[in-house]
DNA sequence: ATGGTCGGCAACCGA
């Protein structure tokens, strides 16, 4: 069995002690964090010693930043997209026991009349090259991360008052279900076709108290990965402890 | 409810 689970942290000093209690708890092999919001030179490796994870990162000052954990060796390590600019902040793909991890954090859009929306849209559109380009679908591959995209209408808490924002309009429907066209299997859909699981409330409103979320982290696989997948689900007990993050635990689990 | 709350960082931007 391997378990592999995606965290936005929204900061990982600010979440140190979720992700270390979280990490001892639950050992998974594999956790892929976004958000993290360090240079590299600041990242609290000393806080992971004897952890038993290796830690792969790359991050930049205030904004964006992932990191790969993994308890198993890490055969290789790939940091940003293969075109310019290639944004080493948002996305790094491994090789652990022969799965390509693939750890992205998109960017979220700001707003749709904006520059940083049109360079979401083609973001989308560079990772499906950047996938083409690697692998073939019998490979294993593993694409996880924070998306900044609720696929359908039961991904939001609203769809009527929410269509139009950047996560959830046909644009962002489109690029990120041509991604997937390369041939991508949703985990969490293919073990729960139509529940209500979110990934992410806002810090505003209350909007974790009244269940006001979206599901805008994903774990997608190619199908030789998806027809190991055994188990997916989020973990909120991290959301019960001091300053959270916005974003939950986001576990899959594959028979291999 | 067109507001609300975080984190980083040092004024506001990004989410």
């Amino acid at each position: 069995m391997i378990k592999i689970a995606t965290f936005n942290a929204n900061s990982i000093r600010s979440r140190l002690e979720i992700v270390k209690d979280w990490l001892s708890n639950n050992r998974p092999d594999v956790l892929c964090v976004q958000e993290t919001k360090v240079q590299d030179k600041d990242f609290p490796l000393d806080e992971f010693a004897g952890s038993g994870y290796d830690i792969v990162f790359r991050g930049q000052k205030s904004y964006n930043g992932v990191a790969t954990f993994s308890r198993l060796p890490i055969e290789e390590v790939e940091y940003g997209l293969d075109d310019e600019p290639k944004d080493e902040p948002r996305i790094i793909r491994t090789k652990i026991k022969g799965i390509n991890i693939v750890n992205t954090y998109v960017p979220q859009g700001n707003s749709p009349e904006s520059d940083k929306f049109q360079y979401k849209l083609q973001w989308y559109a560079r990772l499906k090259r950047y996938f083409a380009k690697r692998f073939t679908t019998d490979d294993m591959v593993a694409w996880l991360g924070d998306m900044n995209v609720a696929p359908t209408d039961i991904d939001v808490h609203n769809p009527a008052a929410l269509l139009g924002h950047v996560c959830f309009r046909p644009e962002v429907w489109e690029a990120f279900a041509d991604v997937k066209s390369w041939g991508f299997t949703d985990i969490l859909r293919k073990h729960y076709p139509e529940e209500i699981i979110y990934t992410f409330w806002d810090y505003r409103g209350g909007s974790y108290h009244n269940n006001r979320g979206w599901r805008i982290d994903h774990i997608l696989t190619t199908p030789p990965l998806a027809a190991k997948s055994i188990k997916c689900y989020v973990d909120k007990t991290p959301r019960e402890q001091e300053k959270p993050s916005d974003h939950t635990f986001f576990v899959a689990e594959f028979d291999i």
